[in-house]
DNA sequence: CAGTAACCGAGACGGTACGTCGAGTCTTACA
DNA sequence: TGTAAGACTCGACGTACCGTCTCGGTTACTG
């Protein structure tokens, strides 16, 4: 398949990077990267790094966002669409109890907060993926008559997942209580 | 009134080393902070900053939450809950606009996401300002039959906050509808 | 005796700097010399020592050298010329065997070297007392006919001071026999 | 020849780092090197340095010492060792007399008082070299008859540095009449 | 015998330099 | 040509001292 002389780049070499990537954003977070590190880690020169990767953001981009570092949290289906929102949350709510997958995820969301390509990424990558999901199910719901046909799904979307990500920023994590009262919110709203 | 003896702190040197840092970290983002180049535009020695601040995050959360740096949104109070709200959506909405602004929120919302202190420091200062205000608005709601009394006030606050943060991180605006549309979401809810 | 008024200089906070000095000097040698650390050794403020002496250099001249840290080796007269100086230089020799004192020389020495104002401090405060000495036993030994007439006395003494100097400066003790050896150069010379 | 991997190190940055030390050592002297200005003047990283020189000690020991700084003084043959003698040591004289070549050489004696491998290296690099220059002039001048067969020739050399270094470091230059009473000493002694 | 002037300790100030770490680039020998 | 190794320039780190300045608190002369 290699159609240019010369050596094949090493898949082995990239994996490597990503996984001493994803152990050292665990260990010491997303501004205490070393690059240098990271390569000896890999038992990879520098320079290989670089050409994977042309900077630390696009490595978390690239590197960690597609390398399913973040597990995927599926959105059950058992027809009841506030039950499966609630267990989804509650889910939701374990990971961010995994110290080591919430610091997982406060790095990235530092590497979000501080370079634009990252936060297109992330969006493309991980909002997307859990937007289409919800949105499915929500709509599945209008179908089964459990939630409103004008509902605004997006802002619903927007708002569990901003929630999720401002506690597990702020090192609050979220109890069943607060699963309860935000599913109470969102299908119940607090208008008299 | 300078109890120990030496000469006493400056003063003004803090505000200048405060001053600086806000500049930094508007225009460079958290993780490019260098005390440095803070020291030398806050005409100051760079053991000054460390005798104020003994580290980068302990500077971003004493000095930056504390300060003169997020520009404090009043919530109105008309006598119109839903419309208070919105109005105050709006304002927040306003600030993500501004380009310094959100680049000084994402940049104290890396360093929250990178340092548990500062994390604290801006669940005190921050959360809680918004959080008694909203309530304190929330309740006179209550009283006035426009909001139910059950309502999970907290939780209100924690969405609406972790949303407006989320959009500044993934750099999308809230427009109108949004904002519309998340005031319908609190309000109303989802179910039918 | 005092005319001016305000309080009187302590002689006390004086001698301990000098104290601090010799120990530091001792222990660390010239350029490792730190007020900060000599100030707080003699329970002294930093400007009290600045006080004193307005630098490095001139604490090193006027402390160290005034301050009779260098013993005095003195040059005895026994009525055999030749004898006197092979006992002196062996004295020397046996100075630069103790290695606080040779240290505390090769101190002063580095100090000469730095600074013009503690050389002509050395100059006349060190060399002068041995010259003058030196220059008086080699003249009675002149009149004891031991020594001729014309001998070039002066250079006699900066020999000496040199060689001392320089094997203490490369660490090079003077052994018996080299002390011999220059006893027989100055009394004898090499020509045939 | 390289026989590790990785860039050979650059022997071009090795020599202007030597040039700018002697730069900087002849302006400001031992104690007042600085390694960054060393750096920045040979365009240079910081690091390089270190990692050619692991202490300013070193540098000054490797580099100045083994280099090209301190001039060579030819020691002539003319038949006439007496002469010779007298020649070389006025050119050492001279030395003395150019401002540039004295501060060099009292900073590079500053280090060696103050630094024990710069002293080792000092007394290897440049007491050897004279050392042997003048054993070969004064044993032909045995061989000549002008010399006496058992005259304590490395005292000789010991005394005639000793005392050049010393007049080098009280900055008192050595004139013609000194130079000439030095070799009156050194060939006639002062014995009657 | 109260002022007041010079000292004292302490220690913060604006700086310079330290020696180390890391970024991103470049250059080797080898595969 | 890709790769591990590692030297390169550059810039920031956090610490140590420099020499100055400023505190509150003694002394000890002077009016």
């Amino acid at each position: 398949m290699a159609a240019s002389p010369g050596r094949t780049r090493s898949e082995a070499a990239r994996r490597a990077i990503l996984e001493a990537t994803r152990l050292e954003l665990t260990e010491r977070g997303y501004d205490k990267l070393s690059i240098d590190r990271i390569a000896s880690a890999a038992g990879v020169g520098k320079q290989t790094v670089y050409r994977w990767y042309p900077s630390k953001s696009a490595l978390v981009a690239e590197g960690v966002l597609h390398g399913h570092l973040l597990p995927v949290v599926v959105l059950p289906d058992t027809g009841d669409v506030r039950a499966d929102v609630a267990r989804w949350l509650g889910s939701l709510a374990g990971l961010g109890a995994n110290s080591e997958t919430a610091a997982l995820i406060r790095a990235t969301l530092a590497a979000t907060a501080e370079d634009a390509v990252v936060a297109a990424s992330y969006d493309e990558q991980v909002t997307a993926v859990t937007r289409s999901a919800l949105l499915a199910r929500l709509e599945s719901g209008v179908a089964a008559g459990q939630v409103r046909p004008d509902a605004p799904v997006a802002v619903v979307v927007e708002s569990l997942i901003g929630v999720v990500l401002f506690r597990l920023v702020t090192r609050r994590e979220m109890g069943p209580e607060f699963v309860d009262d935000l599913v109470e919110l969102v299908f119940g709203g607090i208008g008299t």
